[in-house]
DNA sequence: ATGTCTTTGTGAACGCGTGCACAAAGATTG
DNA sequence: CAATCTTTGTGCACGCGTTCACAAAGACAT
């Protein structure tokens, strides 16, 4: 398939083909009209404006589990990321092979950083770790974080981070989940609970799984905020922890 | 703190505090005016509302170093999901502990998700066993899935998939760091190149780091491309794979 | 070479989310 | 109890991104 046209592009991604074509145009007019879009040349384009022609060495700071399946994923090289090194604080992991790779230790950190000329660091340390890692990274030259601990990490003007929580998405998965046993509850002829998911008696059976449901997982607060509670408080069940 | 008001809030979080106060007010009424919200209260109401009082059971399939990785994760425990299983289908991997727990074989998947009751799955296998994976998943009950294979999963309706890819967010970085690079160059005196970043000659230097600049990393298209390419292209350089 | 047909590139309209601004509500003080 | 002060909850307007719709451009057939 030599070219694509617009129309077919969009119904592949799913999207508006006027959208598409809009956001080829803020890359240049590389289409030609009547025909579509040369399927080769417009990934050409396309990875070059997104950075994809150039090889850019990253390094990860924290070999724990994380860390050492981002050294092994196949998904960065396939992209045009390097790994160029792997540092760890634990002077027993120095040294030590991971993903065909010696793992180096946070004391080299700065010298690693600027003999690769490296611009991406990955963070995968503990929390409590991130953003001192940080501040070595980016004293040494590092201008882009992507952060995997669960902290906010606060950096200068001109660095770029970008934070991945893993159980994020599993909450946004759950919150879905619990809407459409709220609705299939409410649908059996439960309480209503128009808009908001009951939470409680409604959710007696996880659909389409056995008998065993979720259950409440945490103890419902005690003193003023159980007084709260019980003021205007649907029912009083359970509070988490909002924070990871 | 017994209690914030919105604006706090809403400084800290890095928002509007009207639109943190609209927010709130599509799970009801809980703040009090002229004190603001009980913390204790709010945070109960919103981890209702997001599913975070219930203990989601969920299984990991894939047990590579991206399984292990998630599987030894402490902020899924943190936020009310709890690991039911892992499974591999590698007889090499079943019945070896990971994380404090025996990995099972794909044969038993269907006993293990309807006797759990799990309702959300969590895909880490390659690419290719993605979606016989999640068509067996869905077949026994599951109806969430997290999906860390490089593989657009088709799914029949009511069924929901998130797919995390951590390559998209280095490349994200990647992006932003060219932009910085081009502007950088183009501030420096070279070829103005306006909106687009020259990908070429203007970044000869990584932005702090020394001298070791990315360099290009694929081969030049050949063929017709090579020829449009000649047409209207900037200058010939580098294609590169677009998917994973 | 001329006409027709396909598909791009984009101006204009629509819709939605964000932010402003203020009235209502409740606490607090004298 | 009245007055004042704080903070919520929300109607309204602005701005941005998406979508529609069409003129211009080029390929292709005659």
């Amino acid at each position: 398939m030599p070219t694509v046209s617009s129309e077919e592009l969009a119904a592949a991604a799913g999207v508006n083909s006027a959208k598409l074509r809009k956001d080829f145009s803020y890359l240049g007019s590389y289409g030609t009209r009547g025909v579509g879009y040369d399927v080769e040349y417009l990934v050409y384009q396309i990875s070059r404006e997104l950075g994809l022609t150039q090889d850019w060495p990253v390094v990860i700071v924290g070999i724990g589990n994380l860390g050492a399946a981002l050294a092994n994923y196949g998904g960065f090289s396939a992209r045009g990321f390097r790994v160029a090194a792997l540092i760890d604080a634990d002077p027993a992991m120095a040294g030590r092979p991971v993903a065909g790779m010696p793992v180096q230790h946070t004391d080299d950190l700065e010298k690693i950083i600027s003999e690769n000329g490296v611009s991406i660091g990955v963070i995968a340390t503990p929390a409590g770790a991130a953003q001192q890692v940080s501040e070595r990274l980016i004293a040494a030259g590092v201008t882009s974080i992507l952060n995997f601990a669960p902290t906010v990490l606060s950096v200068p003007d001109g660095v770029d981070v970008r934070k991945v929580d893993l159980s994020i998405e599993l909450q946004i998965l759950a919150f879905h989940e619990q809407r459409k046993a709220g609705e299939e509850a409410a649908a059996a002829g439960s309480a209503p609970a128009p808009s908001a998911p009951s939470g409680d008696g409604g959710v007696a059976d996880a659909p389409g799984g056995a008998g065993a449901a979720p259950v409440a997982a945490v103890e419902p607060p005690a003193g003023r905020a159980a007084a709260a509670l019980r003021k205007n408080g649907p029912e009083g069940e359970v509070p988490a922890v909002m924070p990871a």
